[in-house]
DNA sequence: ATTTTTGAACTGACCAGTCAGTACAAAAAC
DNA sequence: GTTTTTGTACTGACTGGTCAGTTCAAAAAT
């Protein structure tokens, strides 16, 4: 059970998601993250050193989780079947946190802003999990032995948070399953052909 | 030959793409823009109506000239070997224009900011390119006819932008060829089987 | 009792946008 | 051919407002 403390943080993680996912670090003002957390300003002072730290906590709670459950739909499951997973896993990850999709997209790719270096080590943690799953592939001669895992790890991540923010951007309606059917065809490279081929 | 004003705003675009890559549109200053383009602060409110009216222009002098690059890299070709064709000329611009291709990245996927509808809009020029070469591969038969072209196309240019700039930040070294490739193949499922297979 | 939160006032730095004035080349008047 | 005018491009000090961060006494929750 979370303390009142713990509680009050995660109001202001969420509220500071919201708002920056929304409008961007630096246009986003403390008094705005406090009143949509429902909290006084002093709260966040309270809380947290400062706007910046709690923006660092908050990419670093963030990220955590999506290592995590990324890792978790990998475990115990053979090598393809494991990518199909965790494409998965961050599909449905974005469908849940979506702003902070959208803030990972936003600060990670800066070229040498005042987060380049978190957002980068940050989001190595993520594309790590999807490589690791390749190397596996690999290892196990599903693919290809001179596949440049590093490259096509990146280009599954990318392809997959493009997709996923469209998705919820433009038919948040549609099934993630019918997403996520589309990106497995597309990364089996079962896109080539005259008919569909659903064996 | 360019006017006195066509050389001014070309300096204020180009300082202005380096800043906002670097620090995002609200963190970079006009004081700033003005002093790396070599120009008093006025001169940006002589030439553009303010801060935001220089950065949508901005937008859509970039995104303009990205479109017309993929268009001509596609024209006249057979729709697979367009399809090859426009992602090297996305790569080669971003090789080109990386500055812009971190705005593109960064800013387009907010939220419900102030660049939401103009930030879409402007981007769908471009993806826009690659559904029509998608379609067209359709048509002759070359993909499946259930192709979901709109997702394919998102993750093409997701995929793309994602690989270009992780090339470009983490081994700017590596021929463009090289990375061309590994995307050629991963677009084409070639990445399955144990052995390198090169016809 | 102690921890946590409140709310409001305050400061100092910073920043978008303004505006009166300068520079200068080309046209018009002499 | 010299002087005057005109229009365009640019300048940079200044202004009004905003925001991160501070402080603190009182209240509420644990």
């Amino acid at each position: 059970m979370p303390t009142r403390r713990e509680r009050t943080r995660q109001r202001l993680y969420d509220a500071a998601v919201e708002l920056i996912a929304e409008h961007g670090y630096s246009a986003t003002t403390v008094d705005q993250i406090a009143e949509r957390a429902g909290v006084a300003k002093g709260t966040v002072y309270y809380n947290f050193a400062g706007k910046a730290a709690l923006f660092g906590e908050l990419l670093e709670y963030g990220i955590e989780r999506l290592a995590e459950t990324l890792r978790a739909a990998a475990e115990g499951r053979p090598p393809l079947e494991a990518l199909d997973s965790v494409v998965g896993a961050e599909l449905a990850f974005i469908g849940e946190y979506e702003a902070f999709a959208r803030i990972l997209l936003a600060e990670t790719w800066r070229a040498g802003g005042d987060w380049q270096a978190t957002a980068r080590l940050i989001r190595e943690r993520a594309v790590g999990v999807i490589a690791d799953v390749l190397r596996a592939a690999v290892a196990h001669g599903d693919l290809r032995a001179d596949l440049d895992v590093g490259m096509a790890a990146s280009a599954v991540f990318g392809m997959v948070l493009t997709v996923a923010l469209d998705w919820r951007t433009l038919q948040p309606a549609r099934p993630l399953t019918d997403v996520h059917a589309t990106l497995v065809d597309l990364l089996r490279g079962r896109i080539a052909g005259p008919a569909t081929q659903t064996p």
